[in-house]
DNA sequence: TTAATTATCGAAAACGTTTTCGTTAAACCG
DNA sequence: CGGTTTAACGAAAACGTTTTCGATAATTAA
């Protein structure tokens, strides 16, 4: 059915293939009437160059891979997005895969990604990926990589990232300024950097404004889901009754202290302020609005993908390349629960 | 570097390159010292085929695409989820690309896909197609295709969707259970086959139940927002003061609605009771809880792929090859909106 | 007119696999 | 021992491009 290839347009015109070849890559040495007839015909027979034969013979796919920890999360979804957009206008096609969070899987799907040949990899790390043999083969191979969010600082990579220590540190200087005193941080895993970063950003607003460090204070997630959000919520309520304001790792972990505070009828702002990160979706439609730190995500997708093509690109000179490391703005999104 | 071929592996043995592919792929007609001398120099080698060599060859690249309205979606997200883990599970890869709702894009982006010769398409349509060009193409040239939730009767492929019709007339019917005597619905817009179906279905419990059916009661998204959700309550409190059920065409509008009457202070459920559909996370961690029709689309994802895959692999028969239809249960959700 | 240049084309190799079909030599049968 | 089967291997074509390099014919310069 669509088998038009080289070898019939030249058969149809009685010239060589290398002849139609040249043609339609506007080659200087084809004249103008062989190039019209080419290009006519192959409009007409509506033919469309094999891109498995081009891969083979370029040696790339104009495709990359996007391995994150799920797709089901509105701050990758949205990160996707960006990827997919910037992607499309440079002609590039994004194969997507999702380790669950979990390493064994990130490591096999490195391997489906190198054994596809990809041009290149953008991926966000799993909270149990430390700096593994998988990573290192992807730089070994001398595949362009990208880290965005969840990085690991032993990569030599490109990066992109938010400023999270200094994130957090305004989002804490948010609550203090609106009066808050006694400020408890609900935070993320032990592992992941960005959960570090954000804890040391809450630990120096404190330094900051002289109000004293409780370890006490601190709670710990495992999952970072709304269950915890709430799990949490109640234990601080119970065992600490005047603190006047929370900082959530995330939103949805700060919609979930929300839920149990309104359940048990404590009022937020007045009684207690709450702020979240991410800003994500539905943190504008839960009542009260919960006050977050905008991660602008569509941009990070974009500014991955720009990275990574800069490298791909750069691979072909053959020179060194030196790996940058994107740094975005974020900022404070003032709402009903920090009024 | 990682330029390990079966040549490499032939020179070094000192056999030919036939041989060497065919003890990989363990063909009986080599003998098991040759065999064992080849897997091992595979092995240490680190000797991976060239795919893009192998998709030249036998002209499929296990690569799928997937095209949907959007990703940042938690419906289209979770159904992207299903499709993925399903697809790896078959030894395939998912191109993703977004068509934003607009057919231009789709069209161009089905392009794309067939360009770069995927073995096979799962698409959702945009609001804006119809029975186009576009879709007739894939069919024509024979790439196996599969579409859900949004799709077109008018097409013929396989399909994964749900009883829109039946989950509707469900929906509403709890909401008459529950005791609600007036009824508004506020429907997607006009051209989506799950918005009629969903909007017959309303009409029909209603007709079953005896309950005159007004068409001042029926309301129409263009957008499908949080922000219609806002607009079309505040109409229908106005214009209809003894509406007592509102049946959302979809979670994000019920949200909306039931953000403008916490502002009102319209007491949900006591005074009115809404009901969305899709179940959507935030369903459950609003206040109050939503009721809502929960859609399998986890399923719908692996579900599509399955059906592709039948297809794919029924193309090699060179038989005929009939569509199936996969309809999916639904169910109600009861929760405090409707309490 | 001859030599040098330019314009236009095509043969052929290469990318790395898969698979068909021969070929050879060894094993078997009667 | 002559003929047939079987085991083991390899040559070569094919998939459809891209690109190098050489060849021819046409044009220009001398």
């Amino acid at each position: 059915m669509n088998d038009v290839t080289l070898k019939k347009i030249a058969e149809i015109l009685g010239i060589s293939i290398t002849t139609v070849s040249k043609a339609l890559k506007n080659y200087p040495d084809v004249s103008k009437k062989t190039k019209k007839a080419v290009l006519d015909l192959a409009e007409e027979l509506h033919y469309t160059p094999n891109s498995f034969a081009v891969n083979l013979r370029t040696k790339e796919s104009k495709t990359i891979g996007l391995i994150i920890p799920e797709v089901v999360h509105h701050f990758f979804s949205s990160v996707i997005n960006g990827i997919i957009d910037e992607a499309e206008k440079n002609g590039y096609l994004v194969i997507i895969l999702q380790s669950n969070e979990s390493l064994a899987l990130e490591k096999k799907q490195v391997d489906l990604l190198l054994n596809k040949r990809v041009d290149g990899i953008i991926m966000s790390l799993s909270n149990q990926s430390n700096f593994d043999n998988h990573i290192k083969e992807i730089i070994a191979r001398g595949i362009p990589l990208v880290l965005f969010d969840k990085i690991s600082k032993l990569i030599n990579c490109s990066k992109v990232i938010i400023d999270d220590q200094k994130a957090a540190f305004e989002a804490v200087e948010h609550l203090i300024l609106k009066g808050c005193k006694k400020i408890a941080h609900i935070r993320g895993p032990v592992n992941p950097q960005n959960a570090i970063d954000r804890f040391l950003g809450y630990k120096k607003a404190l330094e900051h404004y002289n109000i004293p460090f409780d370890p006490k204070l601190v709670f710990t997630c495992l999952d970072v889901t709304f269950d915890e959000g709430k799990k949490f919520a109640k234990q601080i309520i119970e065992a600490h009754k005047d603190v006047d304001g929370i900082f959530a790792i995330t939103d949805l972990v700060a919609v979930g202290i929300l839920a149990y505070f309104n359940e048990i009828n404590i009022k937020v702002p007045q009684k207690i302020k709450i702020i979240g990160f991410s800003n994500w979706f539905m943190s504008q439609v839960i009542t009260p609005k919960l006050s977050t730190v905008d991660q602008p995500s569509y941009e990070m997708g974009t500014e991955s993908f720009i990275l990574l093509l800069e490298e791909m690109q750069h691979k072909k000179t053959e020179t060194i390349f030196t790996p940058r490391t994107v740094l975005l703005n974020t900022h404070i999104i003032e709402r009903d629960s920090t009024f």
